[in-house]
DNA sequence: CTGTTAGCGCATTCAC
DNA sequence: GTGAATGCGCTAACAG
């Protein structure tokens, strides 16, 4: 039989109105009593039960987190980031994995809804029509992470990544190079995949080169794309000698295949990857990539959702954090 | 104003606990009625309470973890088998970091006991005292992953690290090495650092080769760490010949000191790692690593919370997860 | 400053 | 098969 506050109350000599507001710390209780009370929770060893709060309260202090993939270098230092700002403000997370897919995404929503988290945040996925439905139907906040939705109707924390995809082009066309590569992601990812694609091509269109789609090979995110891409690239009559990779994990992979073909990075290619994830320092050369600020994205998000939960004033809804190129060993010295 | 039980029961025309039964698949239903609620149901956009029915229920379906990082590698990689196993066992997880720091551990028991998760899974940290003791106040199980207590108290997921590391040094020995050396994970660390340092001294007794204290670096288990060792160990007068890594980050690491020196890996200085981490493919030369299963671990812990949570018999509380030797390119073919 | 009284939304007896 | 009644443990007015 779990202790209740009913018991705390009659072992303190006290109502449960006194032992709630001790234990929810309002100032309006004597300090002879508050004691009392303190010291019958600490004979008795109460716990408060947060589910019967949150009933009563209806508040759970806990918000729900849609993540694509938890064991992701790049989602899990967003994760990271989301609950060190939680923890800040007392919120936990509940923690659930979509694989972007559409379904799972809805369901998890509704379970998220139903167990009364006090704010939601989705992260990376595409937002599409039966999402921002199926989020309209929340009576809380909602944040979007690394991801936004078309028309910007809800809150949402990125970086440009046009702009991104546009000065790793940029600057990869200003070291001299004609032949710059792209590594795209899916194209179906609007941020990732399409927007990093149109920013590769602006940066292209801007300095007089010709847009060669032979210089084109998209792909999903992970290394072993890198791989196979570049090792086509690698067989062109003309091959790159410049890529942009879509992120870090297939810039390695690129640069891989083409340490495997006998050529040099960034002796004979020059590679720029993006988002930095831990790893781009850990591998030879050390990778020069698009610093995407994962931790920040999350922190930021988390903490707009705070300010939405509170009833604060937000300036701006549609956040854009600043990113930069760090240049390491993949490109060279200048 | 939210839809409740009560509004679906006078919209279908009848109780809320024939609601009730519909909602939670009961059979005991008509299915006229029960075609009528649901379509009740439908037509408000009725959306359980979850904590209200945890009130009533006293169960959450809802477990917590207690994980000391997710943005680390092997964590995620742990929390994703965790998270994969609840889904489908209907449970969704509130995690939590815990930076291994003993009074946060303490403090997110606490929390996530009062916010009534059905079960606890209690991540990777070392097991004192204080942790049996704020455990034992546990009305639901508690699994460890990743780690166990001195005493097998509590059920725990684990591989058995002092003979990975045996396995990995003797590997080495085999291999006609007599300067291994080993750089060892914290000695603070029981597993990871105890154990596996007790496998590697037993593997050279074994073999009757001299133990030397000049080979044995600990540290934490970073890449810097691993860097800034080997460095160490290649201004011995002897340096070893090849060194067990206690993670395969420290591993990488040691092979990028080697490599940096002038020296090659496999072909001056063997390494073997230990995890198995994803990265372990994506360096070059691919290292040769301990795998320890990480998924699996966290899917087995949750998958033996469920038999708890659920009261069914278990037959072992202690379970041992297999590891083996991944040979890759940081040993030498044989 | 403190106690009394109502619910919060649902599951769960127990009757019928 | 179905409904009425009770209570899960707590917060939040409201009185005093």
């Amino acid at each position: 039989m779990p202790i209740t506050i009913y018991d705390v109350a009659r072992e303190a000599g006290v109502s449960m109105a006194t032992v709630s507001r001790v234990v929810n710390g309002n100032p309006n209780v004597k300090p002879t009593t508050r004691k009392k009370v303190l010291a019958a929770i600490e004979r008795l060893g109460y716990r408060p039960n947060a589910v019967a709060r949150g009933l009563a309260s209806k508040k759970t202090t806990t918000v729900g987190v849609i993540i694509p993939d938890i064991s992701s270098l790049f989602f899990s230092e967003l994760a990271r980031g989301i609950e060190d700002i939680a923890t800040m403000y007392k919120y936990n997370i509940i923690l659930c994995n979509s694989d972007n897919r559409l379904e799972k995404e809805l369901q998890l929503i509704n379970t998220l809804l139903e167990k009364q988290v006090d704010g939601l945040l989705f992260l990376g996925s595409e937002i599409k029509e039966d999402h921002l439905q199926t989020l309209s139907t929340a009576a809380v906040p909602v944040v979007l992470a690394a991801t936004r939705d078309a028309d910007n109707i809800l809150p949402s924390v990125t970086i440009d990544h046009f702009q991104a995809a546009y000065d790793a082009t940029k600057a990869l066309i200003d070291r001299g190079h004609k032949r710059v590569a792209i590594l795209s992601g899916p194209k179906t990812d609007p941020l990732g995949g399409l927007l990093r694609f149109e920013g590769y091509k602006q940066a292209l269109a801007d300095s007089g080169i010709a847009f060669d789609e032979e210089l084109v090979r998209s792909g999903s995110y992970w290394y072993e794309t890198g791989l196979r891409n570049m090792n086509e690239f690698l067989k062109l009559d003309n091959p790159p000698t410049a890529v942009f990779a879509a992120n870090d994990e297939v810039a390695i992979g690129a640069i891989h295949a083409i340490q495997d073909s006998g050529k040099s990075v960034p002796g004979d290619i020059e590679i720029i990857g993006h988002d930095n994830i831990r790893l781009a320092e850990m591998v030879r050369p050390k990778l020069s990539t698009v610093v995407q600020p994962m931790y920040d994205i999350g922190a930021v998000a988390m903490r707009l959702l705070t300010k939405y939960m509170n009833n604060e004033h937000v300036e701006e809804h549609v956040v854009l954090l600043p990113h930069r190129i760090e240049y390491r060993q993949s490109t060279r010295p200048q």
